[in-house]
DNA sequence: TTGAAAGCGCTAACAG
DNA sequence: CTGTTAGCGCTTTCAA
């Protein structure tokens, strides 16, 4: 039961000094389990420390000792179920260190981005992973200023200030373009989102135009959307972009999100899926799992890319000159679901 | 362009002070842009700094002037959508001041709590939001003992250690029994998580039991889940429950996702919905805007909860003597959809 | 095994 | 408007 102290100040160091009869040094070796402190001692420091409610506090900590356990992330967002997972992975992995994960977001504004970072800099973590290899010059030159591990998660397409995880979107378009062609689909339409900013969106995009091009192939018909709920706007694009080129025979979707509600409509419609019209999103959420049907899509390595960065600044906080690999590129595989087959 | 500087020692505001050749207090004050400071000066340290591409040491500056801006938020999971929401809702709040949110995820584990709890006090936030009313002992200790803000959040079936902002969700499943039998169901089944350490949906059970019991009405069966994809279960269990008990007349789903899972199973079957079988759920999550049904659900309030529990936390620390409000019950109303009518 | 002194990088408070 | 002084609460370093 701690035991009130006079007034509202926090309590400190000196407090569990007086209280246990110890130097201000050895309690602090015994909060810390550092050096040799005799059982004794250790006891009755617990002990005050305990009945006191004493919380260290760490900013005196990490200004003392030059060293913060904090481990900066920063992601475009929180409703993209695909960051959560990320960072599911990253905590998986930072458990089993003393280093503790602390998230910014920046719904995707550059400005934003570089403001979170500017802002989570100045606690001086220990390293950063952040979403993205696309930052303002000034975001970059802060990352290289800081002289701490940085991972650029999620897309390799392009050079890492310090080191990259993810996987290639350009060629996760290409392969599903393939995949599409080969199983005879050639009047396609995509959907996505209205997101200049989401490069790794626009990457896929391209990787997906550029080689249906090479098979002489382009896109019939396209829509980009933004706000409101994906599975809404999905049903809604479809129903449109069939109304207005009905000789379509595959849609193509940037999320999985958008892709089951364009599913859902046309499982209603009583469309043959996919002998009338095939069907595939991207990123492999679970959701999927519970349709009607399977979509079929694309795992985009959410969480692996979360412990393999976590790993990387662990690993670089341990030992500054760890020889690790720099640059590790995923390759996410095609699950055909049920509407991705030979029509 | 950032100059280079001899070794690798991070800057520090003595590095501004010699390459502006002003005192390191006034280029403090430029940097934080606080009391009177020429134009001319002003100008001069801006651009030493930029040039420098130096970044304040908050630590430093936090130890110094006693003030940290952060506000810990402790959450359950991101895996629910319903926590990003909440953040967002205080997210929203804080962009207007210079609060920063830091999240801490407890995984509904009470020890875990205690672990991020103490972990985030030491770092001496402005102000706590925490979800729940159920901490372990110690949690409530340094709550209490931490001489900050504390707003606990989403539940006011309880009392707070200082103050609370959410919903009765013990009424809420009162209210929603009651909307039941209003409509003529009789025979109701029950599908939920199988969390004993989800207080929030124990009370919701508890509180639509009791309401059925008070008409004389019993629930005919029940089944928890836990893991796995919540569509895919709603699913499975909608599939199971009707097979095991096939003159159940409605479904309660203790949150929408499993719900929809339900909902998409009994379409497909061709069930009559709400004649033959009627369904409702509980959160109003976006995603349900675009089942072919729409489900019957109550609001749980994230967003504004989330705005409401930043604005004490906002107002507390302009003001630590504020008069504010300290038990704040938002009322949650029902989205019929259309899965709970009159059958 | 324990303690004393010095200082981490910044800001409050005061003086000019 | 600008500068000086004295810490903030801890840890590092060295001495006992």
């Amino acid at each position: 039961m701690p035991v009130a102290h006079d007034d509202t100040r926090p309590l400190t160091l000196r407090d569990v000094s007086e209280a246990s009869g110890v130097s201000e040094m050895t309690v602090s070796r015994v909060l810390r389990n550092r050096g040799d402190v005799s059982p004794a001692t250790r006891e009755k420091v617990l002990e005050a420390a305990k009945a006191l409610g004493y919380v260290p506090n760490k900013i005196a900590g990490a200004l003392a000792s030059q060293r913060v356990n904090l481990v900066a992330v920063i992601i475009p967002s929180f409703r993209n179920m695909v960051f959560p997972e990320v960072l599911s992975g990253i905590s998986s992995v930072l458990e089993e260190t003393d280093l503790q994960p602390v998230v910014g977001v920046t719904d995707y504004l550059p400005e934003k981005e570089e403001k979170v970072l500017y802002e989570m800099l100045s606690w001086r973590p220990s390293g950063v992973i952040i979403a993205g290899l696309e930052h303002t010059d000034a975001s970059r030159a802060m990352l290289k200023a800081s002289g701490i591990p940085v991972v650029e998660i999620m897309d390799v397409d392009g050079t890492p200030i310090d080191s990259m995880v993810g996987i290639s979107h350009r060629r996760a378009g290409r392969e599903m373009a393939k995949a599409i062609l080969k199983a005879g689909f050639q009047n396609i339409g995509f959907m996505g989102t209205k997101m200049p900013l989401d490069h790794r969106a626009r990457k896929r995009f391209e990787g997906f135009t550029e080689a249906l091009a090479k098979n002489g192939v382009e896109i019939m018909d396209q829509e980009f959307y933004s706000g409101g709920s994906a599975l809404a706007k999905g049903r809604e694009m479809t129903r449109d972009m069939l109304d207005r080129t009905p000789e379509l025979d595959f849609l193509y979707y940037s999320n999985d999100m958008i892709g089951a509600g364009g599913l859902l409509y046309l499982l209603e419609k009583g469309v043959k899926i996919p002998e009338e019209i095939g069907l595939a999103g991207f990123n492999g959420v679970e959701l999927l799992d519970g349709l009607p049907r399977k979509l079929a899509t694309m795992d985009a390595c959410r969480t692996e890319i979360g412990r393999k960065a976590a790993q990387i600044i662990a690993a670089r906080v341990d030992n500054p000159d760890a020889e690790i690999e720099k640059e590790i590129e995923l390759t996410p595989t095609i699950a055909y679901g049920g509407t991705l087959r030979r029509k």
